[in-house]
DNA sequence: TTATGGATTAGCT
DNA sequence: GCTAATCCATAAA
């Protein structure tokens, strides 16, 4: 066997509770260019290029506007935590929980670049990849990249992600992100002109452009 | 009990 | 560019 020819894998460190009990535009800078990870029922690895921050109780557009609910309760707890939520009747949407317990705030996962472990999201999604420029089917958008990972309410809400015990976790393989745009969010009709999305410059993996409304 | 609308996507024009 | 698909949590009653 050629071992030249493998892929190298980076150790990829776990992020840790401190880095999420922050404000969330804080940590949503801070995510892009980590890494989001799945282990079951292979590796599944991709990296995060496009991410919006969503506050808490002052934030109209946020889950938590209207205070802490059944639904949104992981918003107020314990940071570092997965926030699923279903909409549109079709698609989940994932968001990790930040700032202290009892204070809300999140990160909503916009857009990831496959790493490893893209023939299996491929199959998640029924693409058939013949082109790099397939790629972006996979991973651009927070609908695509849930069904990929196979995140869903039952099975990952509340889940910890600064923990790899933790099927779906989030790390750091050493990469610097570079060229960090921001711009208002996407895709919501409330508090539509702050500027809370945070993308890499040219990357072909971000979801659309601008917002519509 | 019922009505409403949404942090989207895919497919068609 | 436009819109159907699809369903849960919430609010109103």
């Amino acid at each position: 066997m050629n071992l030249s020819q493998l892929p190298i894998l980076a150790d990829i460190r776990p992020l840790n509770r401190e880095f999420f009990a922050r404000d969330s535009r804080r940590v949503a800078r801070a995510l892009l260019g980590k890494v989001l990870v799945r282990e079951e029922p292979v590796r599944l690895t991709a990296r995060i290029v496009e991410v919006e921050a969503y506050l808490g109780e002052e934030d109209p557009a946020a889950h938590a506007a209207s205070g802490r609910t059944a639904r949104n309760a992981v918003l107020f707890g314990p940071p570092g935590h997965a926030y699923v939520y279903f909409i549109y009747g079709n698609h989940y949407c994932l968001n990790v929980s930040c700032q202290p317990e009892g204070k809300a705030g999140s990160v909503l996962f916009r857009a990831l670049e496959p790493l490893s472990g893209i023939e299996q999201m491929a199959r998640a999604r029924g693409v058939v990849l013949r082109s790099p420029k397939d790629l972006p089917q996979l991973t651009s958008g927070p609908g695509r990249l849930s069904e990929v990972f196979g995140i869903t309410r039952a099975r990952d809400n509340g889940c910890d992600l600064t923990s790899p015990a933790s099927s779906l976790w989030l790390g750091d393989d050493g990469y610097r992100a570079r060229g960090i745009i921001v711009t208002p969010r996407i895709g919501i009709t409330k508090a539509t002109n702050h500027p809370l999305r945070y993308l890499l410059e040219r990357n072909p993996f971000v979801s659309r452009k601008v917002n519509p409304k």
